[in-house]
RNA sequence: GCCGGAGUGGCGGAACUGGUAGACGCGCCGGUCUCAAAAACCGGUCCGGGGGGACCCGGGUGUGGGUUCGAUUCCCACCUCCGGCACCA
């Protein structure tokens, strides 16, 4: 055994030996039960791995490693979502094929997994731009095309004027591009959907079973929006030929409307709209069209809108209110049309005040009066009723005025479904899933346009349709994909007719390519099907999905709309694909900003301007002294990256992975400090030493001397010691698989202080057989305890003490709940609540002799002086509370 | 504005179903080794006050109130920070 601790030498060493030994590889196996350990399918970038990604893959290797230990057949793979536009648009950069750039981005993420000692099975390993992999996403869109969940429509989409492509509404952020956050635009252009919305509801009630963080189902339960209320038929005065439909959930305030309002984009709006209002409102509509979100964005909550000099006939009264065109209310949810009742919602509410339209008060809250008097001025002024949205009594509601508005809702949706005028219904916030990209590096949408046939799905048998080479990367800038540009790939023959038909040219979005990953690791070669029933029944569900917060609604829901798609269509034995969800939190770095020069501006919100690493190295002491520092998220662009490279160079592998873990709970975000890394390296450091010194006196058959026998006649210390050691394993069976790494590593960190401790008495006098035994039994549960989160050291000094084969495969030391159980406890002594004393008491104590002991200390007694106790509060195994 | 999460020493953080607040690590202070420094190791370290000292007294988990023998933990109100959504009728 070498001197010092030297992880250059060892963990290289093993990760060969791992490799050869194929340690790793999972093969199924029906005589034990199985456990999925899946981490968020990574884009392999350019840049390579930070420490901040580490802070996803290692705690997810420990937990793996601790799962194998306990004997479940662990699957454990990793692959790489390949296609996208950041290759894309590198390759536009740099004049590089992605076919060459991302097998070498992929080449080095392997490399640097390897570094740090992750446990995968490689030869799971898949690639989703590969024809292999990307056949079968051809296959998904196929089945999901057969089972009427796909469909190309005309529609408004969002376009990304930056990256030339169409984008899922998931996709924008704050009316921004999520890659680019360039302001999205507006354009009508036909484009593949997944009816999403159908599976809307078991989208939303089957998120109650998973173990997910709340705050992650609390965003898809948002984001589907779930909303009951009533649509109904309006006519229009003068007009008794046309007729709209409005969306309310507030059917017990339609006695309260005074106007009703149509989204600028509402085809009846040309129909309806008075010849005196025409041109207003053509240029309300063009504008609307035009700076859309950037006006929406940058206005805040301004109101605006233009009468039509059209009235529509409030069915329950009979009333015309005018009919206005207003961007507040959008064509995309409901109807595009509502009515409002300014008197009972915020938004009607600011622009009846805005434009003058009378507020109708209909709702009033129980027990106040419904007169005008009883108003104090709403933020309308002196006389005008506030705005109140909560429930109440209806009043000015004809038959259904006294009514409580909850009973009035069901009154009223009765009401309108008799006379055949309006109906229940269910609104979703959420919208279908466009999966068209204008781009070359995705998945070939399997689809051939034929002049007989029309549109005609590619055969099964005919796929992959493979993507061409592409020589000019630019998108074409009318809208479409570089691969129209290629005759080769656009001119086919019709599947069904013969005749010559051209191939759609859009590509999938890569969220299509990781809806099924999880799958296609179950089975990742097989070329027959995109998975085998059989693999996938014994793996699936994935058991822990682990990864950022950050695809809280895009790709999981996703992931959990294909798999029920899946599971109706008979080849999921799943409802949902991932049962744990659990998010790390982020890993941010301090970050260097300098005031501006003079000739610099800075915008709003920016508090200096970033400073690179080489011209913070070129910086004066002055100029250093002016810099501000902040933390942020790690980040390329923000030049404060740290590789896990530099650390294994620095200080090892299982350094990196004890920290990471160590430092803060595991979704928490945490601040890069190189002081608390060193932390960690001195324990390997400290355990190294101890070991070296150890080995000499292991006793390999230490199981044999420690009977019950042995341990009875133990001293008191070495008892302790044993209940120290079967208690931190107790304690590592419960922190690991929840996700409390922190604790854990620190319960290794006590438990070699203890054992130190211990050896260092044991070893200058008191030294026996028995101590060894108790010595030898620490260390060996120790270094198998250890190997989930620093295994290169652990399997050292597993071959070091003289045992064979790796710590992956034995068994993750079991506790003995007896042994793990303190003998003795502290009892804390109260008085008046306040800790006066402290007494070391057997475990087994009976509440009489707690009290009595309690009360016969002497600093009890000093504090009660001389008072008799009015009460006095036992807790067995805890304290005794004197109250006087 | 709405939803979700969090406020604990100089710092990151610990504390089971209400029961010793500050585990563990960093930093800092003192020491050992060294010509010296670094590294490494050993000891100390919530704040205030008292004592030569082992110790003793008081305060303390964002703020204010409440329940309780006892509250970081439960309840009410408020403040701050982080993440998400934002005209969804």
């Amino acid at each position: 055994m070498q001197e010092h601790y030297e992880p250059k030498q060892i963990e290289p060493k093993w990760q060969q030996r791992w490799r050869e030994a194929k340690l790793f590889r999972t093969e199924e196996d029906p005589s034990k039960p199985k456990c999925y350990v899946l981490e968020f399918f990574p884009y392999p970038s350019g840049d390579g791995l930070s420490v901040g990604h580490c802070r996803n893959y290692i705690p997810a290797d420990t937990l793996a490693r601790y799962m194998r230990m306990r004997g479940y057949n662990v699957l454990h793979p990793m692959g790489w979502d390949a296609f996208g536009q950041p290759a894309e648009n590198e390759a536009i950069n740099k004049g590089l094929h992605p076919k060459y750039t991302v097998p070498r981005y992929i080449a080095n993420y392997k490399r640097q997994m390897n570094l740090i000692g992750l446990s995968y099975d490689w030869e799971r390993e898949i690639n989703s731009s590969t024809p292999e992999y990307y056949r079968w996403t051809q296959w998904w869109f196929l089945l999901l095309y057969k089972r009427g969940l796909a469909y190309r429509a005309n529609a408004l989409v969002n376009w990304c004027p930056s990256c030339k492509t169409v984008l899922a509404n998931e996709e924008v952020e704050g009316g921004k591009c999520w890659r680019c956050a360039t302001l999205v635009e507006k354009r009508e252009m036909p484009q593949w959907f997944f009816k999403i919305t159908e599976y809307a509801d078991r989208l939303l009630y089957d998120l109650d079973a998973l173990d997910w963080p709340e705050g992650i189902k609390q965003m898809q339960r948002h984001w589907i929006g779930r909303s009951e209320g009533v649509e109904f038929e309006m006519q229009i005065q003068g007009h008794p030929d046309l007729k709209f439909r409005v969306f309310t959930t507030r059917i017990d305030t339609v006695f309260g409307m005074t106007f009703a309002v149509l989204a600028p984009e509402h085809p009846l709006v040309d129909e309806i709209t008075t010849p005196e209002h025409r041109h207003e409102i053509n240029a309300y509509r063009e504008a609307a069209r035009r700076l859309d979100e950037r006006t929406r964005l940058a206005a805040e909550r301004e109101r605006t809108g233009v009468f039509t000099g059209a009235y529509a006939i409030n069915p329950v009264n009979g009333e015309p209110v005018p009919i206005y065109v207003a961007d507040y209310v959008l064509m995309t949810y409901g109807t595009g049309a509502i009515m409002a009742v300014p008197a009972h919602d915020e938004r009607d509410y600011d622009f009846a005040l805005k434009y003058g339209l009378p507020i109708k008060v209909v709702i009033v809250p129980e027990g106040a009066s419904p007169a005008p008097a009883a108003w104090q001025g709403g933020s309308g002024g002196e006389g005008i009723p506030p705005c109140y949205t909560g429930d109440g009594i209806m009043v000015n509601s004809g038959e259904f005025s006294g009514l409580p508005n909850r009973e009035g809702m069901e009154r009223l949706a009765d009401w309108f479904e008799a006379r055949g005028i309006g109906q229940r219904k269910v609104q979703y916030r959420l919208r279908d899933w466009l999966i068209s990209r204008q781009r070359y590096w995705g998945a070939p949408i399997p689809i051939v346009y034929c002049e007989h046939c029309g549109e005609v799905p590619v055969p099964e048998e005919q796929l992959p349709v493979l993507l061409p080479d592409v020589e000019q990367y630019q998108p074409s800038g009318t809208g479409e994909s570089p691969l129209a540009r290629i005759p080769e790939f656009v001119n086919t023959s019709c599947p069904q007719c013969g005749q010559p038909a051209r191939r759609e040219t859009d590509t999938m979005g890569g969220f299509a390519c990781s809806s099924w990953y999880f799958f296609r690791f179950c089975d990742p070669h097989n070329d027959k099907e995109p998975f085998s029933q059989e693999k996938v029944r014994y793996w699936m569900p994935v058991d822990y999905y682990v990864g950022g917060a950050e695809h809280a609604v895009m790709h999981l829901l996703y992931a959990r709309f294909w798999t029920k798609v899946a599971y109706d269509a008979g080849i999921s034995p799943v409802q949902e694909p991932f049962y744990r969800l659990r998010n790390q939190g982020m890993v941010l770095a301090l970050t260097p900003y300098r005031p501006p020069r003079e000739d610099e501006i800075l915008s709003a919100g920016e508090i200096g301007i970033l400073v690179r690493r080489d011209q913070l190295e070129q910086m004066s002491e002055a100029e250093r002294e002016q810099l501000i520092w902040v933390w942020e998220k790690m980040s390329k662009s923000k030049y404060n990256v740290v590789t896990p490279d530099e650390i294994v160079e620095r200080y090892s592998a299982d350094t990196l992975r004890l920290y990471e873990m160590f430092v803060a709970p595991f979704d928490t975000a945490i601040q890069w400090e190189e002081q608390g890394v060193k932390g960690m390296h001195r324990f390997l450091n400290r355990l190294w030493r101890l070991m070296r010194e150890v080995r000499a006196c292991f006793l390999r058959d230490w199981r044999e001397i420690l009977t019950p026998e042995t341990h009875a006649r133990l001293d008191d210390a070495s008892r302790q010691m044993r209940q120290r050691t079967h208690a931190s394993l107790k304690k590592l069976h419960s922190d690991i698989p929840d996700f409390k790494f922190n604790t854990a590593v620190a319960t290794l960190i006590e438990w070699l202080n203890d054992l130190e401790d211990y050896w260092r008495k044991a070893n200058t006098g008191m030294c026996c057989a028995d101590c060894m035994a108790v010595v030898s039994e620490a260390v060996e549960c120790f270094i198998v305890a250890l190997s989930p989160f620093a295994p290169h050291i652990a399997d050292e000094l597993w071959e070091a003490f003289g045992f064979e084969g790796f710590t992956l495969q034995q068994r993750f030391p079991d506790y003995d709940e007896n042994l793990a159980r303190a003998e003795m406890f502290e009892m804390v002594v109260q008085v008046n609540g306040k800790v006066r004393d402290k007494i070391t008491v057997p475990a087994d104590i009976s509440r009489e002799a707690m009290e009595r002991l309690a009360l016969a200390s002497p600093r009890v007694q000093a504090h009660l002086q001389g008072k008799t106790p009015r009460k006095v509060i036992v807790v067995p195994g805890k304290l005794v509370n004197v109250v006087v």
